[in-house]
DNA sequence: GTCTATAACCCGATAGAC
DNA sequence: GTCTATCGGGTTATAGAC
């Protein structure tokens, strides 16, 4: 349905934004290198070619590809956090089913496979923009917990670092036969963490 | 496939071992997909269609890389817990010495990115390869040290895998300004895990 | 906005000389 | 074992018609 002349700013799901979606599943499953312009058009339903109308280049599309997930990241972590900003248990766990609501970054496979491939100041933006989205909320969230002398005093730029990684992990050791349901992984995660972080 | 047996083990620096070497450096940087033939072959001080003597093929080249790598850390390992075979705490630090004093494996990476790249059967094998030199050993540490009660009942599989994303998000980690030297982190990682886990 | 056609380049792999 | 030469194919990106 291409009836687009009427509203003036009607981007739902309109062109541009179309190819912002296509390109952001394909790039997650197989990363920056391993997806063509061709592969994302024909997702898409256009030619190779016409991509060039939208953006400029295969690297600027990746980078508002990935802006935009992480300006999603940065939104919905806010609120999960925000909203239950009373003990560091229940943060935790919000943070966790937004994150599982969400599909994988894999961030550690975009720091070190995809990220190299790009100009540097397209590097520094997106890395600025990941830990403001992501990292720094979750710093945050330890600082206070340990400022209401909820955890022990440790690195709170560490204790993100460890909370990320193993959301991060979750997706691939989910793929392992028998394993537990994700929610219950992270639950377990949770506990261990909060009681290894008791105050002494 | 006769192979000559005039010299008796010159393999050590000899042809064959300086591809693998640099294959696997190039490799470990920017991931199969970015690391072409000639790099390798320009690395090693040859022509790209030279490597064609040794290994039949690109992926080959990576599989042999990756067997070989996988082999190292199973060796090492196995050494570094058995040798501390009496406390899960100094297990659990001799092995994080180890993946210290070897260049990051970036497992996420490989499972995410460059797998996917390869022929099935190859990723089989690799995934095997990976499984019992990595992940099996320390699922096993795990185990014996719940049955000593050293820690509480916890699915042993989830443990190996908490550990292991861990390790390797350390490398990443690291790289913050005003981070704290890897060996602090791992040894706070370490802490907070085992009172985390402090049996009832 | 989308198309066709194509330029310009890089890749993995093979053939065959030495 | 290493070389030169090259083939066939895939890639990003541009030019210009509709």
């Amino acid at each position: 349905m291409s009836s687009d002349r009427s509203s003036p700013k009607q981007e739902s799901s309109s062109g541009h934004n179309r190819v912002l979606d296509e390109a952001e599943r394909l790039f997650r499953m197989r990363g920056y290198n391993a997806v063509t312009m061709r592969d994302i058009a024909c997702e898409v339903g256009i030619r190779q070619a016409s991509l060039y109308y939208h953006f400029a280049s295969k690297e600027q599309l990746f980078v508002a590809v990935t802006e935009r997930m992480f300006e999603r990241h940065r939104i919905g972590l806010q609120q999960a956090i925000g909203e239950n900003s009373h003990d560091l248990r229940s943060q935790l766990h919000a943070a966790s089913v937004w994150f599982l609501s969400q599909p994988p970054v894999h961030f550690l496979s975009m720091v070190h496979t995809d990220m190299p491939l790009l100009a540097e100041e397209n590097v520094k933006k997106l890395s600025a923009c990941s830990y403001q989205s992501i990292f720094e909320p979750l710093r945050q969230t330890f600082i206070q917990a340990q400022e209401r002398g909820e955890i022990r005093d440790i690195r709170p730029n560490w204790l993100a670092g460890f909370f990320l990684s193993v959301m991060e992990s979750i997706p691939y050791a989910t793929t392992f036969p028998g394993a537990a349901p994700k929610e219950v992984m992270v639950n377990e995660m949770i506990g261990v963490l909060l009681d290894g972080l008791k105050p002494e």
